[in-house]
DNA sequence: CACCTTCCATACGCTACCGTACGGCCAATA
DNA sequence: TATTGGCCGTACGGTAGCGTATGGAAGGTG
C-alpha cells in the first residue's frame, strides 16, 4: 500500500525534498539554499537528505529540471488560443505572468534568473525556457496578424516587461496600478497593424 | 601632504574598499560580497577592513548609499534633453541602460536588486532611484507630447524592459540583436499621439 | 630621539555549513 | 519470529566566514 498523506509519519522522497527546496530557494536564493536548512524546514535532518542525493548540486540540478518542466508545460497550456481569440489570449498571458498575479512563481523565477547569472547550467535552463515561451507568444502575435519581425519584438518585450517590472517596486508608486499595468499591456499587445484593441 | 596615487604602498581608505566591494557584488551577488575575500582581493587582510568599517553591514550600507548617488547623478545627466530633441533622448536612454551597453553596471544593478528583494535597506534605495529614473523619463515623455497617463506607463514599461532584457540571455536568439532591440525601443518610445518617430 | 597616530598583520574563538560513517528504527517478508 | 532493506538520527572532521584582540610598521610631530 502506498502511503497515505494522513500518516504523520510520511516519508519523505526526492520530489517532496525537491519541492521544499524550491520554495526556500524563492525566499532565499540560491546561496540561501542550504541542506541542513532545509533538513530543519522539513522537521528531519540532513541524513535523510544524503540518502536521497547524492550531494547539494544534485538538488539543485533536480529543482532547475522540475521547474524547467513545469514551466514548459504552463507557458504552452497558457497559450494555447483558441481561433479568433489570440488578441485577449495574449492580455491573459501578460496578466498571468505579472508579478502580483503569482507572486510565489515569480520569486521562484527571479531566483532562478538570478542563479542563472553566475551558473551555467541554470542558465541552459532558462535559456530554455525562454525559447519555448518566446515561440508561444510570438505565434500568438502571428495569428493576430502581426508581422514576423514585429511578432519577435513584441514577444521580447513582453517577458522583458514581465519580469523587469517585478524587479520594481511599482507597488508603491501608483495609487492606480492596475489601470497603470493595463496600458501598459495595451501598449505591448495593441498592435498599430493587427486588430484595434 | 595627502597620500600621492603613485605610491606603491597605497593607503587604502573606505572609498577603496567600497569600490572594490561594488566590483565583487556584481560578480558575486551580495551573498558572495564577504569581508575576508574582498580583502584578499585587494591584496591585504581583514584587519584593514574592520579598522576602516565597523562590520560587514557597514559595508554594504556604503556600498548601497555611493550606488544610490551615482545612479541619480547619471540619470539627471541623460536626461537632460535640449528642447526638440526630447524623442532622440528617449533612445538614448533607452540605449544607455540597455544591456550589451555597459555590461558591468547591469550586472550591479541586477545584483542590488536582487539584494533589494530580500533587505529592507536595499529595496528602499532602489525605490528612491526608481522614482527618480521614472521621474526623469516621464517628463521625456510629456516633452513629446504624451499625455500624462500613457508617460507614467510608457517610463514604467522603459525600465521594466531594460531591467528585464538583460535577465533574458537575448544575445543567443536573434542574428540581429540590434535590429531587434532597435525595434523594441521604438516600441516603446514611439507614441501614436505624438511625433512619429 | 621619544612619542603618538594611522593603518595593517596575525592569531584566536565562534558559528554555519558540507559531506561521511555508522548505528538504529520500522515495515515488509519469509 | 527472525531477517532484510529503506529511511533517518547522531557524531565526526573539515572548511569558510565573522568579529575581536593585540602587536607591529611607518610616518608625522614635539
Amino acid at each position: 500500500m502506498e502511503n497515505s498523506k494522513t500518516k504523520p509519519r510520511a516519508q519523505l522522497d526526492r520530489s517532496a525534498w525537491v519541492l521544499a527546496a524550491t520554495d526556500l530557494l524563492a525566499k532565499e536564493g540560491v546561496a540561501g539554499l542550504r541542506v541542513e536548512l532545509l533538513a530543519k524546514h522539513l522537521k528531519v535532518t540532513k541524513g535523510s537528505f544524503y540518502w536521497h542525493f547524492k550531494d547539494r548540486s544534485d538538488l539543485l540540478q533536480s529543482v532547475l529540471e522540475v521547474w524547467k518542466e513545469g514551466r514548459i508545460k504552463d507557458i504552452v497550456k497558457q497559450t494555447r488560443a483558441n481561433t479568433g481569440t489570440e488578441l485577449s489570449q495574449l492580455h491573459h498571458v501578460i496578466d498571468v505572468y505579472s508579478a502580483s498575479r503569482s507572486r510565489k512563481g515569480m520569486m521562484i523565477e527571479l531566483a532562478v534568473r538570478d542563479w542563472a547569472r553566475r551558473d551555467d547550467t541554470a542558465a541552459a535552463v532558462v535559456e530554455e525556457v525562454d525559447t519555448w515561451r518566446l515561440k508561444c507568444a510570438r505565434e500568438l502575435f502571428l495569428s493576430c496578424g502581426v508581422p514576423m519581425a514585429e511578432a519577435s519584438s513584441r514577444s521580447m518585450l513582453l517577458y522583458a516587461y514581465v519580469f523587469g517590472v517585478s524587479l520594481m517596486f511599482c507597488d508603491r508608486y501608483a495609487d492606480n496600478l492596475n489601470d497603470l499595468k493595463n496600458d501598459i499591456a495595451g501598449l505591448i499587445a495593441s498592435s498599430s497593424n493587427a486588430t484595434k484593441a
